[in-house]
DNA sequence: GTCCGGGATG
DNA sequence: CATCCCGGAC
């Protein structure tokens, strides 16, 4: 057997660095730049451990413009961890509503709980314990803890990845496992040991104002005098994306039933791999072979074992991660009716609009709901 | 209309 | 390694 090499990922050709003899004067570049040019963000008047949390687990997934409009409500409703973990989930999805990624706001819920249980009125300068809340992954803690705590740690995601990727000339697919890891500790060897927090923030910064994906701002750039892809001459190259994988296109039905001035909706289960604990109107995927028809009909006959007649309000169109999903709306009006029955649901209720307007719903449900009152 | 960007998890 | 989500850019 022989020992494998450190792992080195391919390398653009001509001059790249090693990240240790950058540190100095990359770290006082970035942090200068920083200084002048950072955004002014809502969390970023903050020291506030569980503040900066939430806003990270915001930003995951999440441009910073959409997160701006959900910050400073989630905070005036949970100001504190006690406060959140006392919250009923359904308040916490419905501030979380249109954000998507459901299960973060699950996740942030269910851990502030955990640390009230273990005694903590706010998350531990602690890493360990960090680890064991869910959605903490490394990078939210690492984000977290150099922030609030000033702890050395570094992080890798989107931005720093390919601000990283570049200066380094790593001409390989950074999301795969070795490189990925060999970009930690290139992380690692940067970040200040002085101001960790600021380091990572602009760091990020940088990736999202400057080093863009498809026109990066070279040209005013602080570290481009180290950079290996600006010295290539396309730096737009790196990192080397993989291919979306191809759209699926999906058709449903949903039923809108009224019955005098409530509406049906249902809940999906925790289990639900996607959008758990939303509530919804019913709706079915019309498949493959069948009609529109057939499945509005299959699915009033399994609510309520009748077949009615209902009045087509219109068609509301979303994309969802790679599915994109075209759902016909019909209006049911019930005079009086049976409790139905909702498979795929955990719970359901007759609801008043202002109910409707305090309870959970996915961003295409509520269109539908606004297309209910508009008809 | 279609494409793009973006961490955690089974 | 596939899956969650949405808004905004194009």
């Amino acid at each position: 057997m022989i020992k494998q090499p450190a792992m080195q990922p391919n390398r653009l050709p001509g001059v790249v660095h090693d990240p240790a003899t950058l540190k100095e004067p990359f770290s006082l570049a970035l942090l200068g730049w920083f200084a002048k040019a950072a955004r002014d963000l809502p969390w970023r008047h903050t020291t506030d451990a569980y503040r900066i949390w939430v806003s990270e687990v915001m930003l995951q997934q999440t441009q910073v413009k959409t997160v701006v409009g959900y910050y400073q409500p989630f905070i005036d409703l949970f100001p504190t961890i006690t406060d959140l973990a006392a919250a009923t989930e359904e308040r916490v999805l419905r501030a979380w509503e249109g954000l998507g990624y459901y299960r973060r706001a699950r996740g942030l819920h269910q851990a502030a709980g955990r640390l009230v249980e273990m005694g903590y009125h706010n998350l531990p300068p602690d890493p360990a314990v960090l680890a064991l809340l869910p959605g903490m992954g490394e990078y939210t803690r690492n984000a977290v803890l150099s922030q609030a705590y000033r702890l050395p740690l570094p992080i890798v995601e989107a931005n720093s990845q390919r601000v990283l990727a570049r200066l380094l000339g790593v001409d390989d697919d950074p999301a795969r496992g070795p490189v990925r890891k060999w970009l930690w500790q290139a992380s690692a060897a940067l970040v200040s040991q002085h101001d960790p927090g600021a380091f990572n923030q602009a760091l990020m910064e940088l990736g999202s104002l400057i080093c863009t994906p498809t026109k990066p701002g070279c040209l005013v750039c602080p570290a481009r005098p180290w950079c290996a892809a600006a010295a290539s001459g396309s730096p737009e190259a790196i990192p080397r994306k993989s291919p979306r994988p191809a759209v699926t296109r999906v058709e449903e039905v949903a039923l809108v039933v009224r019955q005098g001035d409530r509406w049906l909706f249902a809940r999906r289960p925790a289990s639900a791999s996607r959008w758990a604990g939303l509530w919804e109107f019913p709706h079915r995927e019309i498949l493959a072979g069948s009609t529109g028809e057939a499945t509005l009909a299959g699915l009033m006959n399994d609510l309520f074992g009748l077949a009615a007649p209902s009045l087509l309000l219109g068609t509301v169109r979303h994309s969802i991660t790679r599915y994109q999903v075209a759902m016909a709306a019909y209006l049911l009006e019930l005079p009086d009716t049976p409790v139905p029955c909702l498979p795929d649901h955990d719970a359901h209720a007759w609801l008043h609009a202002q109910q409707v307007a305090t309870t959970p719903l996915s961003a295409p449900q509520r269109r539908l709901w606004q297309l209910v009152n508009r008809g």
